[in-house]
DNA sequence: ATGGTTGCCAAGCAA
C-alpha cells in the first residue's frame, strides 16, 4: 500500500487554515505534521481537519509562538511532547501510526530560527539554536522486524551546499553557518537517520522549501533555502517512492514563507 | 552595508 507523510512550516495554522484545506484536498497525505501553529490547543481548528477527513488529531500548542500539530486519517497515538534546552516551548511531538505492514514513530519538529547573529556567544538565540540540536542526538532512528522511524520538521538548517542559493554568500548567515551545518549533519548520522529529499535529489541539485518574505518577488530573485527535511530509518529508504516539494504554495493567496514537503512511502 | 515582509497582537519582538 501507499503512505504519504507531509510537512509544513504553516506560520499560523488559523489565519491559513484555507490554505491548509486546500492542500490536503488537492494532495491527500496520510498525515500532515504542521509547525508554527501559533495556537493555543482549546483554539486549534479542529472541527476543519475533521471536516477535511483528518479526524486524528495531536497537538503541542502554545499562544502566539512556536507550536505543532500532526494530524491524519487514521489514528494516531501521542508518544512524547519533549522539551528541549529546559524550556517549555512547544517544538516537539511524536507518535505512532499504523501504516501498511508497520508502525511508524515519526517526530515532527520544529528548531529554534536562532537569531540573525551567528555568534553563540553574544547571542543567546543560537546558543539555543546550538544546544537544541545538540540535544536532538539522542532521538534515534529506532527500527525493528515492523517498526520504523520518521523524523520531519521545520530544522530551520539548510545544510549542504545546494540547500542554499549562495554557498558564499550565505556561510555567515543563521541557517547555514559551517557550525549548524557541521553539527546537523553529525547529528543526523549519529542517529542513524537518512535525509530521504537528498536520496531522491542529488546534492549538486539546488532545493530549497522556504523563501523569505522579505524580497519583492520570490519567483524571480528564488533566493531559497530547504529548512524543511524529512528523515527516515534505513530500512524505510528503499521504500520511499518519491517526494513531492509543492513550490507552488509559496505562490498561494497569503502563503506561508515555507511550502510543503511530502514523502510517499511503498509499505 | 542595509533593508526588505509577515504574524503575533496592539508595541515591538520573532522569524
Amino acid at each position: 500500500m501507499s503512505f504519504s507523510i507531509a510537512t509544513w512550516n504553516i506560520n499560523s495554522v488559523r489565519l491559513r487554515m484555507p490554505l491548509v484545506e486546500k492542500f490536503l484536498a488537492e494532495y491527500q497525505p496520510d498525515v500532515l505534521c504542521l509547525q508554527e501553529t501559533k495556537c493555543p490547543d482549546d483554539l486549534f481548528p479542529s472541527k476543519a481537519f475533521r471536516k477535511a477527513g483528518y479526524e486524528h488529531i495531536a497537538i503541542s500548542g502554545q499562544k502566539g509562538y512556536h507550536g505543532v500539530a500532526t494530524v491524519a486519517r487514521r489514528p494516531v497515538e501521542v508518544v512524547d511532547r519533549r522539551r528541549f534546552c529546559d524550556i517549555d516551548d512547544c517544538r516537539h511531538l511524536s507518535i505512532h501510526v499504523e501504516a501498511g505492514d508497520r508502525e511508524i514513530l515519526l517526530h515532527n519538529f520544529y528548531v529554534p530560527a536562532g537569531g540573525d547573529e551567528p555568534d553563540p556567544e553574544i547571542n543567546p538565540k543560537f546558543r539555543h539554536k546550538l544546544d537544541f540540536v545538540a540535544e536532538m542526538h539522542d532521538v534515534t532512528a529506532v527500527s525493528g522486524e515492523n517498526y520504523s522511524s520518521v523524523l520531519v520538521g521545520d530544522l530551520n538548517i539548510a545544510p549542504l551546499e545546494h540547500d542554499v542559493w549562495s554557498h558564499k554568500q550565505l556561510l555567515n548567515v543563521v541557517s547555514h553557518t559551517p557550525i549548524e551545518t557541521t553539527s546537523f549533519e553529525a547529528m543526523r548520522e549519529a542517529g542513524g537517520w537518512v535525509d530521504l529529499m537528498r536520496q531522491v535529489v542529488p546534492p549538486t541539485e539546488k532545493l530549497y522549501t522556504w523563501w523569505s518574505y522579505r524580497s519583492r518577488d520570490w519567483v524571480a530573485s528564488n533566493r531559497g533555502r530547504r529548512l524543511d527535511h524529512i528523515w527516515s530509518s534505513a530500512d524505510l529508504s528503499p521504500r520511499l517512492a518519491g517526494i513531492d516539494i509543492i513550490t507552488e504554495a509559496r505562490g498561494w493567496d497569503r502563503p506561508s514563507d515555507h511550502v510543503p514537503v511530502i514523502a510517499r512511502f511503498d509499505l
